[in-house]
Order: C-alpha cells, then structure tokens, then sequence
DNA sequence: AAACCTGGCAACCGCGACAGT
DNA sequence: TACTGTCGCGGTTGCCAGGTT
C-alpha cells in the first residue's frame, strides 16, 4: 500500500504511458497492478493503471454515445439495481461503470432540468388542476409522480443515441483523449486513435485480448506468451523477467515514441 | 470577439471487501 | 485473530470544447 510519493503521477496519460501500460497488461495480465505499476516504470499507482485500464485502454471497450437500446437498459437496470454502477455495467457489454455513471449524471441532471422547466412553465395551470383533483387523489398522485418517468423516456430519446463517432472524432480533446472509436492527440493530423494503439502492438484482431504480441518479439524474442502463460511461469519468474527487461523496455518504448 | 455557461468525460479519492500471511 | 496488501466500487472533481449571450 502507500506506494504514493511526490514522485507520483497524476493527472492525464499520455500516448506514452498508454503505450507502456497496455504493454505490460499484456505481459502480465490485467491483475496485480501495483506489480504492473512497479516494473512498468509508470510513475502512477497500481489504482491509477488499473482504472486507465478498465475505463479507457481495455480492447473489449466499446466507444461512443450510447445506443438506444443501451439507454433503455440502463434506465431498467438502474431501477432494479439502484446505483450499483458496476453491476449496470456487467449487463452491458463493453461499457463501463465509470461510462454508465456519467451517463446517468448527465442524464438525471437533463431530467432535473427538464423536469423544472416543465413545473416551473406549467405551474400555474398544473396548480389549477392540481387542485381541482384534490377529490380524486390516488390518481392525481400517480400522475403528480410520474412525469418524472415520462419526462425521462422522451429527453432521452431525443437526444438520438446514434453512434456519433463522427461527432465525437470533431468533439472534445480533453487530456488528449476522447471516446467515440477514440481518438487521442499527436499524429500527422494532430491525433491518433486509441485503435492505433492496437494496431501498432497487433492486438486488433479479435475483441479479446490475444496472447501475442510483435513488439515485444523485438525485444525479447526468447520470451512468446506461451512462456508467460504457461505453469512454469510463476509470479517470480514474472519480476525476475521485469527486473531484467525493463531497461530494454523502457529504452524501446522511448525510442518508439519519442518522435 | 470575449466572457460565461454547459455537457461530457477522464481521473482521483475514500472506503470497504477480500485474500494471504 | 490481527495485520497488510490489493482490488473494486461509488462518489466527486476538474478539465476542456462547444454553445450561448
């Protein structure tokens, strides 16, 4: 624990860090991240990569606005389950607890909104008769309790839930990325994709993560992830490997990046 | 054109749960 | 059992681009 100092990192990654943080998930798997934080060289806390890993550079990730039919489930979801982002986001595949929180942020604050512009406008002519059902009030109630729902469903589906990767490509650029098939800062055009990413390490191919990966035969062509996945390779085998590479490593990832 | 506001998202923080010793 | 390290979760904050005034 504690592995917090004044030499930690904090803020926004960079395509460098990113770089160097999916590398080594992929050497060592997508656990022990206070390990992985360590013989990366990342400045950062295992918390920190970890979270980069989960919200952003894991390839199972799916990007962009969510669908229609997503939202819907969220709603659902989020009925039954209350704030349980996590478990929201279980049911939906490629999508995170930290996407799905935000959404819904944004989404109940729309509604509020909504909602008190709504009651604000209509004041006068709901209090009239609002009044006039006082009689009646099981159904006055229902109605007084459910504009809320209604006004969420329509808010909601107006607001499209097309995926907008176009939209999204000319959007934001906040810390250097974005979602939306993100796109992250500094290439030709000024930015790169997060798929580029993949592409460069040749981990595209499939949704899953694949035991392979051609940068690392540059650097240590002895080594091939049937080495690190099989029984033999053990957590010692692991930190002695990271112990012995790492300048290597470092040193590639720099030279790769710098320009 | 500048100032201000808003929406959207990444990242951090604190805390609790869990596993290993 | 108590302690320690690690992970995961939910809440919150801060930043930035685009829109509005």
């Amino acid at each position: 624990m504690g592995q917090e100092d004044e030499t930690t990192r904090k803020g926004p990654w960079t395509e460098h860090e990113d770089f160097q943080l999916v590398f080594y998930v992929h050497m060592f798997g997508d656990r022990r991240w206070d390990f992985i934080a360590k013989v990366s060289g990342l400045k950062r806390t295992g918390k920190s990569c970890r979270l980069r890993w989960v919200n952003y550079l894991n390839p199972g990730l799916k990007r962009g606005k969510l669908s229609p039919h997503e939202e819907r489930l969220v709603l659902e979801l989020h009925s039954k389950f209350g704030n349980r982002w996590s478990k929201i986001a279980r049911k939906l595949p490629g999508r995170t607890d930290n996407e799905i929180k935000n959404y819904w942020r944004t989404h109940m604050r729309k509604i509020a909104q909504e909602k008190k512009k709504s009651t604000t406008s209509a004041s006068s002519s709901l209090s009239s008769s609002l009044s006039q059902c006082s009689s009646s009030s099981s159904r006055c109630t229902t109605v007084a309790s459910m504009p809320m729902i209604e006004t969420k469903e329509r808010s909601f589906y107006d607001t499209g839930g097309v995926d907008q990767k176009i939209t999204n490509m000319k959007g934001k650029n906040n810390n250097n990325f974005k979602s939306g098939t993100t796109r992250v800062s500094d290439s030709s055009d000024g930015y790169y994709w997060m798929d580029d990413i993949w592409n460069d390490l040749g981990l595209l191919e499939d949704d899953n993560i694949k035991p392979f990966f051609d940068p690392y035969s540059e650097i240590a062509p002895s080594l091939t992830w049937d080495n690190c996945l099989s029984t033999s390779w053990t957590m010692d085998d692991q930190e002695e490997f990271a112990e012995n590479n790492f300048h290597l490593t470092s040193q590639h990832f720099s030279s790769e990046l710098v320009d």
